[in-house]
DNA sequence: TATTCCGATAGTGAC
DNA sequence: GTCACTATCGGAATGAG
């Protein structure tokens, strides 16, 4: 019963995919990242996608709108094409954000019952849950780090000096390779965690790169939201009790100066500087 | 030296005026305020239109822009044509304002150098020159009104009434024309005098009607400009030493809710209600 | 409160 | 802090060969 990935290719999703505008630069091979590659235009033209709402799936019968939107997933996964769900089996499903904010961005939903609504607070309050879900976000968080390398190796001065080194090797001397420079750390570009104030009913976990470089990032919110301690990495649960992110609307992380995460530089209010920014600090970011 | 309404044919502003697109409705013989009828755009596509800065104009060397738009006309009133300058002398210019905010909006422009630029308050401090504003004005007020009685008679309840009674006499018996039905009073419909805060630099009066019906009202400002004591009656002046429209600032005329002109209802901030209302009060007040 | 452009801010509705 | 739509609110520039 615990099949990763099994999903029929769903024909109208890949045609959907497809008529994204592709980036500059080459198209990666296709893979359950593969449409994650920022599309000129957010997924939905309006509203949900049609793609995720197939009428021809007789397993999702009920309409899970706004609020409520990541329950399909969890009660249907198998009827979303690859390219959203990127896996399931009968605790999890893994799927791309619909509206992704960095440009990896995945999100752990567990299907357990009794906690698939809870606050994750409440949630995390099951110690066994809790080290269930911290070790799926290691996955994940390996997972990502896998499709970084994939996307940018091939700008990265690190990586390349090491492919470059790799190259240089006449035959398959293994001895050799234990004296290769040492490629870039992806997962170090990985970030994931909880959202102390979530606006999706359904318990979910970010994993997303660093990089918060996407179209779909379009306001203060969405960047303070994955900037400050308003996320909240799932590895320190159980909180303190005098921590402060328990009283987040004392500390209003959303109203805080948004202020770049590789160089901080502060923007206060000035969204479209930030993004500006963030399009050139992206550039720099992929050639580490 | 003193001629009213001197202008040479436009001929290139005649053009412009043609152009823009009339009303529903059927469009009133030419005359001065022949292009005051609702545009369906605002009158420049973009910064200052072309009709109102003509090159070939000698007189015209200096240019005035921003907030000393309204010197153009005050410098070399004849280089305009007679759809924007309506009669000009020694002492005067009148001007249909640029962006009108309401169907008739006429500009009262004393051309004294002494006063030209000053605060109306400053201005008005010489009774004498006050007085002949307050004159102008009261001319200002009756064309204005004459000019509403042109545009919007065929709508009027009275004014058709009287003009039913008319048609019914038989000849021209003047015995009978005292006992006709009074038609409407047209001067009631007429608001003008300064704002406490100008923003164009040049000393101006307003005429206008009372609708406030125009594509260029736009947002609270311009409507709370013409519907608080923020404007206030030439006939007013002098003003008390008590009088709390000296303190503009601390009466916040700009910031009081909107409210209907005619009816009275109030629509805290939200001007785009406001806009349908008076849509909807237009209409009525026409066929009063 | 001249206009215009851009952008930040705020409220709503989504079956 | 879901999105998308509408609208309100807020600052800055405004010409120019």
């Amino acid at each position: 019963m615990t099949q990763p990935a099994q999903n029929q290719d769903a024909t109208t999703g890949e045609e959907i995919a497809s008529t994204k505008v592709p980036p500059k630069g080459t198209l990666p091979e296709r893979n359950a990242f593969s449409d994650l590659m920022s599309p000129k235009k957010p997924p939905p033209s309006k509203k949900v996608p049609p793609l995720d709402t197939p009428h021809s799936d007789p397993a999702r019968t009920t309409t899970f709108l706004g609020r409520d939107g990541l329950g399909a997933y969890i009660a249907s996964p198998a009827s979303f094409p690859t390219s959203r769900v990127i896996y399931h089996d009968e605790k999890w499903v893994v799927i791309n954000d619909l509206f992704p904010k960095s440009s990896v961005h995945i999100l752990l939903l567990p299907r357990d019952a009794s906690k698939q609504l809870l606050h994750p607070f409440e949630a995390f309050r099951d110690l066994d849950f809790l080290k269930d879900v911290q070790a799926e976000v290691q996955k994940l968080r390996r997972l990502a780090a896998k499709e970084l390398h994939r996307r940018y190796s091939k700008y990265s001065a690190l990586d390349q000096k090491r492919q470059k080194a790799i190259d240089a090797l006449d035959g398959d001397s293994d001895g050799e390779s234990r004296h290769l420079p040492i490629g870039r750390d992806w997962s170090q570009s990985v970030i994931s965690g909880i959202h102390v104030g979530p606006s999706m009913n359904h318990l979910h976990i970010h994993i997303l790169s660093v990089d918060r470089h996407s179209e779909c990032m379009k306001h203060k919110k969405h960047y303070n939201s994955f900037s400050t301690p308003f996320l909240i990495d799932v590895e320190d649960f159980p909180l303190d009790r005098q921590d402060r992110r328990r009283h987040p609307s004392k500390e209003r992380y959303m109203e805080r100066d948004l202020k770049c995460w590789r160089c901080g530089k502060v923007f206060g209010n000035k969204f479209s500087r930030l993004k500006e920014h963030l399009d050139e600090e992206f550039e720099e970011w992929k050639r580490e």
